[in-house]
RNA sequence: GGGGGUAUAGCUCAGCGGUAGAGCAGUGGCCUUUUAAGCCAUUGGUCCCAGGUUCGAUCCCUGGUGCCCCCA
């Protein structure tokens, strides 16, 4: 998309005008100017040495990077320019610069991308700097910054633009740093477990391994419909059979809901399988990982997160569903919690809408969700699902009402999910027609009937947990984040006509 | 889906029923150690959109839209 003239106010134009001008002296976006080093190296090599010490060892740099701030005082100035490493000041002498240099550098813009090389020292005031002895403008930048002081701070305009907010707000930088460094260091962790990392489709025939509406697509050559995926989980379980016993993947899934402060429908999870364990083993390994990633990324297992303190360095409470329920409404009669006349009354009470094809697992989810997981503050396991609820988790085998599943909880949301996995295919193949025939009934969210993954189950698939991670959460609550937006770098936002 | 908040210069924000302001940025000038540099002068507006009330609306009313928050 190219500009056309009714964008552009006067700063624009005047910015523009310079850039003709510049062409017309032969400016053409120079790409032959490189650096010898980043801001941020030469602030720390040489945080602790005095001018006299700069000056005597002669320490000729080239740098480069985007103009930040500019203070010109006549025939000096100090500009400061920002890389990917932070920032530098340098001091540009008139005399100390090849001839008409000075008047052209005095007419650059905050903003333009700029290369200069000359000697470290140190102001009066004490500032490490570059004396330039030779200045480039590599890139002109034809739209002004936000303000050097507040900065960019409407977060629309911040979604919209985030390389906008990249350039100006140091905050929203790091937070990005550091959901690199968080899945850099999951993967890391689990590569050390001898986890395999795989990636499977993204578009898919038939949308499973999880209850949310899909996506729909269309492939022109194949003629035919496809879904994104809303997870990845029965492909992942597919190479479990295949015999990758410890498989992992950290991507995309897409669902077709609303959006909030919670939700993107692009979101990112981590999932794995790991054969001959169950879900206490995961358990353990989700408890260690976020003791380690955490202590990693703040040096400490404890952190705040909007004001709160939460302790992810031991373990975490475990309560079963029923339990929960029965601590957070002391009302309810713990006997009759799969009793479905007694929670469809109990559901009426709390305005919970209730289909008639809903079970007494369904009912009990439902009063969970309302009345337990927004409480559910410092990190908390919740184990013993419905079967009902649960239809790719393998049954208890004393209590076959029941899953081995559990999910996890920090700040009132839910965080991970993990169960062991139903590897009986009969069991499996009567979950898939319960499902469809949900679906067939209206139920939006209710799983398609996958033959091909029941043929897989039938060659046999060992006994195996699996675990998904909400990776956007995680960072998130690391990051101390209120809004998923704040850690995507393009959230889904609403259509906007004009900029 | 419901409720609340918000939308004014490129950015950050004031403002008011009588045709709009500051700081930063920009432009012109002064200035050889500044750092939110300073001083003098100055340019810049679809006051989110569409209706309505009014002699007159950026302001009040109604509807809509984006963003933020809460609830379902």
């Amino acid at each position: 998309m190219t500009a056309t003239p009714k964008d552009e106010n006067k700063l624009i134009a005047e910015r523009r005008r310079k850039l003709e001008e510049l062409r017309a002296e032969g400016f053409a976006f120079p790409n032959d100017y490189r650096r010898s080093a980043l801001t941020g190296q030469l602030q720390d090599i040489y945080a602790d040495y005095s001018n006299e010490t700069l000056e005597e060892k002669d320490i000729v740099v080239e740098v480069a990077g985007r103009l930040m701030t500019k203070r010109v005082m006549g025939k000096v100035s100090f500009v400061t320019i920002q890389d990917r490493s932070g920032r530098l000041q340098l001091f540009v002498q008139r005399d100390a610069l090849t001839d008409g240099h000075y008047k052209a550098f005095k007419r650059w813009d905050l903003g333009d991308i700029i290369w200069a090389t000359g000697r470290m020292f140190r102001t009066k005031t004490g500032e490490l700097s570059v004396r330039a002895d030779d200045i480039q403008l590599l890139t002109k930048s034809l739209r002004p910054l936000p303000e050097k002081y507040h900065g960019l701070s409407d977060q629309e305009s911040r979604y919209r633009r985030r390389y906008v907010d990249l350039i100006v707000n140091e905050d929203s930088r790091q937070v990005f740093l550091t959901r690199s460094s968080i899945i850099q260091f999951l993967r890391s962790y689990l590569d050390t477990m001898d986890f395999l990392e795989v990636e499977t489709p993204m578009m898919q025939p038939i949308p499973g391994g999880a209850v949310a509406r899909p996506f729909v697509t269309r492939h022109n050559a194949l003629d035919r419909q496809l879904y994104l995926r809303i997870a990845p989980e029965l492909y992942l379980k597919r190479l479990v059979v295949g015999g990758f016993e410890r498989v992992y993947e950290i991507n995309r899934s897409f669902r077709n809901e609303g959006l909030s402060t919670q939700h993107n429908p692009e979101f990112t999870m981590l999932e794995l399988y790991m054969a001959y364990a169950d879900q206490n083993t995961l358990i353990d390994l989700l408890e260690n990982l976020l003791r380690s990633v955490t202590e990693t990324i703040h040096g400490s297992g404890v952190i705040v997160y909007q004001g709160k303190e939460y302790d992810l360095s031991g373990s975490c409470e475990r309560l079963t569903v029923e339990e929960s329920v029965a601590r957070f409404n002391p009302d309810l009669d713990i006997a009759r919690l799969r009793d479905l006349e007694y929670l469809r009354e109990a559901c009426a009470r709390m305005d919970i809408p209730v289909s008639d094809n809903s079970g007494s697992g369904k009912l009990l989810i439902e009063i969970f969700e309302k009345t337990v997981e927004d409480k559910l503050d410092q990190p908390t396991f919740i184990t013993a699902y419905p079967a009902e609820v649960s239809p790719l988790a393998r049954r208890n085998s004393e209590d076959p009402w029941l899953t081995d599943r559990f999910e996890f909880f920090v700040a009132g949301r839910e965080i991970a999910n993990g169960f062991a996995e139903l590897n009986d295919p009969e069991d499996q193949s009567e979950r898939f027609k319960t499902q469809a025939e949900r679906k067939t009934s209206g139920d939006e969210e209710a799983m398609f009937y996958d033959a091909d993954y029941i043929a897989a189950l039938e060659y046999g698939m060992p006994p195996t947990a699996g675990l998904g991670v909400g990776i956007d959460r995680l960072v998130m609550l690391l990051t101390d984040a209120p809004s998923i937006r704040d850690v995507l770098l393009f959230p889904q936002l609403r259509d906007q006509q004009e900029q």
